[in-house]
DNA sequence: CATAAGCGTGATATAACATAACAGCCTCGG
DNA sequence: CCGAGGCTGTTATGTTATATCACGCTTATG
């Protein structure tokens, strides 16, 4: 599971730490967000044993863009595209936790930065939608 | 003005117990975000005194459209207008903490609920805008 | 009155999430 | 040799959130 060379193309040079690709590794098996801890938990086999170890790692494979944190549950999870730009949103499962990342295009972005008042300039955005996936949909009521 | 019949016009009645007034009192008042823990530090005066108490109304108040939550903070900030129907989102000073509510229109809340994949009905919009205000911009660089 | 149900609350304890601060070990360039 | 910088290890602590049980008050009922 080493990432180190992946293909070239869109995205920018890897180049990660050992620490970093064992959790990236982690991340990309499980497929899911994980808590930090619980990520910690998966690591520890690989001589990973203290939090300030994954947290380190976890912000730096957030600034390379190859992780994100959902910051409606306080977890991580591996970018389904190797790494993006920062422009991304999730929609997430409330009954299962299922997370599909969603790829905004340049007019969404546009469009959503726009609804920033005039007195604040935009430079991040964090969107998170919480539903219901299909599978989930037929056994839960609607809480809303 | 009682109308206590329906909820007729945009807000519900209030009703709200003894505990529940005292902390949406101390977030309008400061007017600006506040972790639970500040919370329980200003209403400590006012005989609250363990944590569990502040979540539990600032719960109900979410519950009524009272008080919204900032993901990207861990903070709670009183509504702006009273209380409202759950579609909104926030603009944020990354410099000073300064909040602005974004009220959506009807259009914008159509436009974000159909970015979610088929497979995940929509039902909740998070999203929120970190940049830099007009007082915070001419001492700050760009962080991204 | 007695009693039980329901609710808001008080209080203890602990869980879950995150970072500060410092120390060790490399490698690289002088 | 020596210092700078990068990465990691480690200890300790800070911050955010919840589970659980107990208490007192009001109300409905017989």
């Amino acid at each position: 599971m080493n990432a180190t060379h992946h293909h070239s193309g869109k995205h920018p040079a890897p180049k990660l730490s050992p620490n970093q690709s064992k959790i990236l590794g982690c991340l990309r098996e499980a497929g899911e967000p994980m808590s930090a801890y619980a990520i910690l938990d998966h690591v520890r086999n690989d001589g990973i044993a203290h939090p300030p170890t994954v947290y380190r790692a976890l912000n730096d494979l957030m600034k390379k863009g190859m992780v994100h944190r959902l910051e409606s549950r306080s977890a991580f999870i591996a970018c389904g595209d190797g790494a993006c730009d920062g422009r991304f949103a999730f929609a997430i499962c409330r009954a299962c936790d299922k997370v599909v990342e969603i790829h905004l295009s340049k007019g969404d972005q546009t469009r959503l930065l726009g609804l920033a008042p005039a007195e604040i300039v935009p430079e991040q955005v964090t969107l998170e939608i919480t539903g219901l996936c299909e599978a989930c949909a037929p056994v839960q009521a609607a809480p809303v």
